[in-house]
RNA sequence: GUCCCCAUCGUCUAGACGGCCUAGGACAUCGGCCUUUCACGCCGACAACCGCGGUUCGAAUCCGCUUGGGGACGCCA
């Protein structure tokens, strides 16, 4: 089920979105795939794109919080129009247009205290009723004083209508709705109030926000219309769902951008994997950025909840790990390679660029995430002597395989030239001259050279560790095997550097 | 309780005009192939139109109801 934009909805070019969150926690999963859809829709169109920080909730919001959504924003390269704006910064603003509602008579001073009303509405649904303000100081002509808030005059009937961008026409009863605080007895804004001024001020055409707002889209209308201003166009994407289908949300496992970033997620994976719950594009599943900038126009956006799965997020990762060339990659492997392990230390260096492009080459294909390819290209990087090896892997070999390893040794110390074809042509010589099986030779090479029985070709490890490396992690498995009496010092084994 | 929204494989989804749908793709799962191990890749399998009525020659597609799910009912945002 879908709708499919109408162009003529869309100015070209005079298309301004807004993304607004407030500061009370990272930017998490969910609102961070609203910000992808607004930033998509005014980059498609050629528009505007508004950053607006709500924090009239002085409480709640921390600068803390402020700083992260913008350094999320910034890693998803969702880039902004203009400064952020503050809505703590604005209040003159919502107080300039209080006044003005209270003068067309759009508004008007109340005195009641949260508990009455609170009271009223426990009241109404005890009978069963919609609970709302029953506007019982609309008339009663009150002036400001303390304790005293601002309410809009809302319309006792009648119907608010509006056609959602992606859920159609919607329709609301003015008789559902009542007479909403404006202005708090502290003299702050409330979020329907703010939010309406600003958009208005902020000439926002579009509003695409999350489902759960549906419901403050009538209430804002009604603003709108007290200032006789045309409203935007809405759009109400629904919700993402955690993977136990649960509205998703910090208690509930949501993580935040920078927790997947720490991950070794992608910018762009991510974001292709956020704008695929609840938007496609028939059967296509990866998007570069300037793909997406090009084929999201508002439509085709669906109209259920969508959950949020992890695995096919790493699967679309692997997908744009393999498409970046290896100098792409390089940058954002750097902090992966600098935290990790002791022996990456020094791999972003000038000196290890080369042999750590080639690893990036050798292993990009084979990684799901920047963490995962950092660690598979660690043994590579690692000098030999601080090669780390998996838990038994070095007792599993057999003696055998101890033989063959001594033997190769020599006869690759030997060859001329490093090369992927040449070290190739060497141990596949020794294989058929043994008549061995290429594994027989393989998983102990592995072993010495990854200090693991798995990874990628061994002779294109070789090659991209060099004959150096390569050499110094042979003679330093033998010396440990040699040590560990696998190996008998007899029998024509030449082993460097055994001392016995 | 009241109001609003939603409903296709386990998950994300395709499905403009109702017939091309014995429902397509992708992730996951399970087989197989490839192979130098693992991964990748390739091939294949499993697997869905919530239910009931109606409209129609014909409905996943339109209408109604039921059921189920979600959201909202703040001097939070």
């Amino acid at each position: 089920m879908q709708v499919t934009s109408s162009p003529a909805l869309f100015t070209p070019g005079g298309v301004v979105t807004r993304f607004a969150p407030s500061p009370t926690g990272h930017l998490h999963i969910g609102g961070a795939r609203t910000a992808v859809f607004c930033w998509l829709l005014a980059r498609h169109y050629g528009g505007r794109f508004v950053l607006r920080i709500e924090d009239t909730d002085l409480e709640r919001s921390r600068q803390e919080y402020t700083d992260s959504i913008l350094a999320s924003m910034r890693r998803l390269k969702l880039d902004w129009d203009g400064d952020p704006i503050f809505q703590k910064d604005r209040f003159a603003v919502y107080d300039a247009a209080v006044e003005r509602l209270l003068a067309s008579g759009h508004a008007y001073w109340c005195a009641c205290s949260p508990e009455t009303v609170e009271a009223a509405r426990e009241k109404a649904r005890s009978e069963g009723k919609k609970p709302r303000y029953d506007g019982r100081c609309r008339n009663l002509g009150l002036g400001p004083g303390p304790g005293r808030t601002v309410r809009l005059a809302a319309p006792a009937e009648g119907r608010i209508e509006f056609d959602d961008m992606v859920k159609g026409r919607l329709a609301f009863e003015a008789s559902e709705l009542d007479d909403m605080v404006l202005r708090r007895a502290d003299g702050s804004p409330t979020y329907n109030f703010s939010v309406v001024v600003d958009d208005a001020a902020m000439n926002i055409t579009h509003v695409l926000r999350g489902d759960d707002h549906v419901n403050n889209t009538p209430r804002q209308i009604l603003l709108y219309r007290a200032f006789g201003a045309e409203p935007p166009v809405f759009g109400h994407v629904p919700m993402s769902l955690g993977p136990d289908r649960q509205k998703l949300s910090k208690r509930h496992g949501a993580k935040s951008v920078m927790e997947y970033d720490k991950d070794g997620f992608l910018p762009d994976a991510l974001v292709n994997y956020l704008v695929r719950l609840g938007w496609s594009c028939g059967d296509r599943e990866i998007f570069e950025r300037d793909e997406l900038v090009q084929l999201f126009d508002g439509g085709n956006l669906n109209r259920s909840p969508a959950a949020f799965d992890p695995q096919k997020l790493l699967w679309v990762n692997a997908e744009h790990m393999r498409r970046n060339a290896p100098e792409a990659l390089l940058p954002e492997l750097l902090p992966f390679l600098k935290t990790d392990g002791e022996g990456g230390a020094q791999a972003g260096a000038d000196a290890d660029r080369k042999l750590v492009l080639a690893c990036i080459g050798m292993l990009q294909g084979r990684a799901r995430t920047l963490k995962d390819l950092a660690g598979q290209m660690r043994p590579v990087l690692t000098p030999a002597d601080d090669l780390t090896y998996a838990e038994g892997a070095l007792e599993s070999l057999e003696p055998d395989e101890w033989t063959h390893l001594a033997e190769l040794r020599e006869r690759l110390a030997a060859v001329e030239t490093f090369d992927r074809d040449t070290l190739h042509a060497v141990v596949q010589a020794y294989v058929e001259e043994k008549g061995l099986k290429f594994k027989a030779v393989g998983r102990p090479l592995r072993v010495a050279l990854l200090g693991a029985v798995n990874g990628p070709d061994i002779v294109q490890v070789m090659q991209a560790a060099g004959r150096e490396d390569t050499a110094a992690k042979l003679d330093r498995a033998l010396k440990l095997a040699a040590g560990a009496g696998r190996i008998q010092p007899t029998g024509g084994l030449a082993v460097p550097g055994n001392h016995g």
